[in-house]
DNA sequence: TTCGATGCAAATAGTTTGCATTCTA
DNA sequence: TAGAATGCAAACTATTTGCATCGAA
């Protein structure tokens, strides 16, 4: 039932290729930027800019410009494999799609705390029968003050 | 019990003034930029960016630059008497507060439907309860595909 | 007559685009 | 070897800031 243990890198690099694949299935092409930025995403467990996503992959590979960067976040966005959450304040931030979940916005302090689909669902079923609307569960960002910025 | 009828345009300019009150109760001062920004909201039922209002202003007074906009744009929201709405693609937009309500965002049009406050009471009180996070009721933007452009 | 408000210019942040070159499939 | 991806520069959009001047209270 178990798959033997393998080192996390391992796996990682597996997801990477995965990844990949998907990419090369829809017409794309595996290249190095393209695995490094997918190693970064996996890398950072929250929410990153492009800026701090160059940043990781030019600690790997300087030569790759914030260009590349947000290219490939945009092709990545359309195939679903990463998802993109406006937060009011500052530039864009992404991360690897998983399930699905809505983002609070801290407007004072910019923190970004993720909450599961089963806290939005009822809105999200309310929404779609009062008003035929289909909310994006990755790009529901709901702004507001985090418990330490208060009200 | 009723007010005995009066011309719209002399209920706009009451209400104009009135905020105008405000503002000058807050240390602000009234200026004829202020009342045409003012009188701009209140003419406008939908959701307006700040280029856009600094057109409709500039339609009476056409010296009034941009900035001036922005600035008052800013103040009034300050004053909690102008929301600003951050809808993903574009500019941020803004409106007159009313009663308290969130906003549908259409990704594929840009088309904003408000909804009630009491559309997202329960999941604002779930997410306080369970985060202590309190929602900012005019910044409430939902991302997603409206009825015309499916999902 | 003081201090906030304005106009203008310039700077800024974030993101996108054009184009010649490079590299993947 | 064709077409996608990249690097670089430049454009672009939305917004903010500095500063001298103007105007409301």
């Amino acid at each position: 039932m178990n798959s033997p243990p393998r080192a996390l890198t391992a796996v990682a690099d597996d997801a990477v290729e995965a990844m990949l694949a998907q990419l090369r299935r829809n017409g794309g092409r595996a290249t190095a930027a393209k695995r490094l930025l997918l190693r970064a995403l996996l890398a950072s467990h929250d929410h990153r800019s492009a800026e701090q996503l160059a940043g990781q992959v030019q600690a790997e590979s300087p030569d790759v410009h914030l260009t590349t960067i947000y290219r490939n976040l945009d092709e990545l966005e359309r195939l679903h494999l990463v998802e993109r959450t406006y937060t009011g304040h500052g530039p864009a931030t992404y991360h690897l799609t998983t399930t699905p979940h809505g983002h609070l916005a801290c407007q004072a302090c910019g923190t970004i705390t993720e909450i599961p689909a089963t806290d939005f669902a009822n809105l999200a079923t309310a929404v779609q029968r009062k008003y035929g609307f289909t909310i994006s569960p990755g790009y529901l960002a709901l702004a507001g003050h985090c418990s330490k910025c208060g009200a």
